[in-house]
DNA sequence: GGGCTTTTTGTGATAAAATCACGGAAAGGC
DNA sequence: GCCTTTCCGTGATTTTATCACAAAAAGCCC
């Protein structure tokens, strides 16, 4: 499949601004566990994801991390392109949480786009916007949700992701997914496992109940 | 002074364009305290402040708040302009923390001028933009700073912002602006006056060793 | 100015979550 | 089978949040 297949507004672009993107968009497959973006680099622009699954978070000083964002096929992300828009500041990281295929379209062109059509400007409108919706419904849950309802949520969501109750997780990712600390998890789960609403051993997490992990996640 | 002079790009408009703003927005003067915007409420578009002070915040289901921006003089938002953007669907709230003036830019017209001129485009696109670098960073300071960190650091703003350090202002209002509970400012406020660096009394904060607070905060 | 209400602040007790400090168990490499 | 690495478990402590209640200050009304 082609570029053009996943980039939503393709169709709404001139010949000569298609051969632009053609000319220049760059096609990578990187293995799980690479990281595509970080603050330091300089930024890739716009990334269009193939296939795969990639997430975006953000960093502490000490190294604790919680995820912002997930993208999956045909998900498209202005966020790795903090040069396109100035008023775009902020150090997001972008790793592979699968074996990934994506294309990345250079922010300069992508700014160039932006000023000369106004469907390219709204799209990348609506890419912020909900980006932006998305970090403020994580804001919500961050400041409103008590903890164990949001460990029970992100079980049930990797789970259905995955399509299997059998998840292959750590607590340690869990907790960086989650923006907490490894041993919180930990105990939560236990928790959990008392309540036999999960089964637990290294590496690996079994719901058991999730009818019972979705009420407790309400 | 007029609307045009507090519009960034009303000198890259048309003259028909400018003539429909000119014609539908609306000057507005509100009292300190005044909610003007919530959820329910059909959205009132673009906010231009003229003169004053505005505070937008987010709301739980029992009630607590937490401030997620401000608006000064010449501040153009459209965090009240969900129905502009499709893509911008959360519940957030605007309250005057002065007496204030601003203009309103009805949504519908907004909407048709972003999806006729580009400069209106990429304005919106860098006002979201912002705001979403805004959240970014609000998100770390609530992830990874101790609280202790942002009061100081919440009242030396305030202080800056009013000129004085005698801030007029309860420990209810502080809780309500960072997103936590009365008690737990009250608590640490006792603290920083045991330390020295704040005077309370009734109402009124006092800080009274703001370097020492600035070291505090970082 | 004395009683009344409302607002603001103080504080103990308890719970939830984060941090610190370990140690032990399981898996993988050779 | 040994050694290393990764992953997990858990007590002790600190920080924040929650709950419950009350005292002090200010405002109001006659």
């Amino acid at each position: 499949m082609a570029f053009s297949e996943y980039f939503p507004i393709w169709n709404k672009l001139t010949a000569e601004q298609q051969e632009r993107i053609t000319g220049v968009v760059e096609y990578r497959k990187v293995a799980k566990g690479t990281r595509i973006h970080d603050s330091s680099a300089e930024c890739l622009g716009l990334v269009t994801v193939k296939s795969g699954q990639l997430r975006s978070y953000i960093l502490s000083e000490d190294g604790r991390e919680i995820t912002i964002g997930r993208l999956f096929d045909y998900d498209v992300s202005l966020l790795s392109a903090s040069c396109v828009l100035p008023d775009l500041n902020f150090n997001v990281m972008i790793e592979a949480e699968k074996d990934t295929e994506f294309w990345s379209i250079p922010a300069c062109l992508f700014k160039n786009l932006m000023d000369e059509s106004i469907p390219v400007a709204s799209f990348a409108n609506s890419l912020i916007s909900s980006n932006f919706s998305d970090l403020m419904w994580l804001m919500e849950q961050i400041m409103w949700k008590s903890f164990d309802k949001r460990l029970a949520e992100f079980l049930l969501e990797e789970s259905r992701l995955e399509g299997d109750p059998e998840l292959k997780i750590t607590h340690e990712r869990i907790a960086a997914h989650l923006g907490t600390a490894r041993e919180v998890v930990t105990r939560m789960l236990r928790y959990f496992q008392s309540e036999g609403m999960v089964k637990l051993s290294r590496g690996t997490i079994t719901v058991t109940d999730p009818k019972k992990m979705e009420s407790l996640s309400e």
